[in-house]
DNA sequence: GTGACCCATCAACTTTTATTGATATAGGGA
DNA sequence: TCCCTATATCAATAAAAGTTGATGGGTCAC
């Protein structure tokens, strides 16, 4: 087994989480053409550059972002993996069978 | 256009929010096979009675569980619908087309 | 060099979430 | 009726996440 460092459940969590930001998500959907630098980022959500950069973290540690420096610009790219991952996930946590429910007395002690 | 409330990546942060923690992740994977009354989740997860109760009204306030009231016992259950939501809102959020690097200079003033 | 610019990080603070323990409500059985 | 059980909700607190403004390190143009 290689380095399993976290259960399923707590990366489950940590995308979720990078997810459940509506910055975060206007990041994601301009980012969903491709790479972008993070002057344009700022210019278009009109964010304070440090709070910018902290969310861009965010959705970086979480692997949702790579980024790439290019002299004084770094450039900020969707990582496919992740929404692979994100999917999997989801797909996991779906309903499947149908349980019949426990009816009264059966449930609790 | 009817009631559009809240935008839509309000709606999406807050899905991704119910499912960004453990807890309501292992609550959601009981729920899997089918309803469940609380009794057998708070014993199953063994969790204060009043943090579960916390948690499962994020999951469905989030739209993610229905409730069931019978007797003495509440029930929950999986939501289809939400599930087909947070796909839908998945795979619209994920990379498409590539858009070619603005090289320096070009993206900042 | 010097200075301007892009960006990350930090510290202080505010806001939001989560946990805990207590109380309240409602149903069922004696 | 009285009590016990199942669950929601509330108030207090703790912990985590987000915001803001300041600082500093690289990189480029001069």
């Amino acid at each position: 087994m290689p380095t399993e460092t976290v259960s399923h459940t707590a990366r489950a969590a940590q995308i979720f989480q990078a997810l459940s930001d509506e910055t975060r998500l206007e990041i994601i959907a301009m980012l969903e053409s491709g790479e972008r630098c993070v002057c344009e980022l700022q210019d278009a959500l009109d964010a304070a550059q440090s709070r910018l950069s902290f969310h861009l973290r965010v959705l970086k540690d979480a692997g949702i972002v790579t980024d790439r420096r290019e002299g004084r610009w770094s450039y900020y790219e969707l990582n496919r993996e992740t929404f692979d991952d994100a999917e999997a996930i989801l797909k996991d946590l779906r309903p499947r069978g149908r349980r019949v429910a426990g009816r009264a007395g059966e449930c609790c002690s």
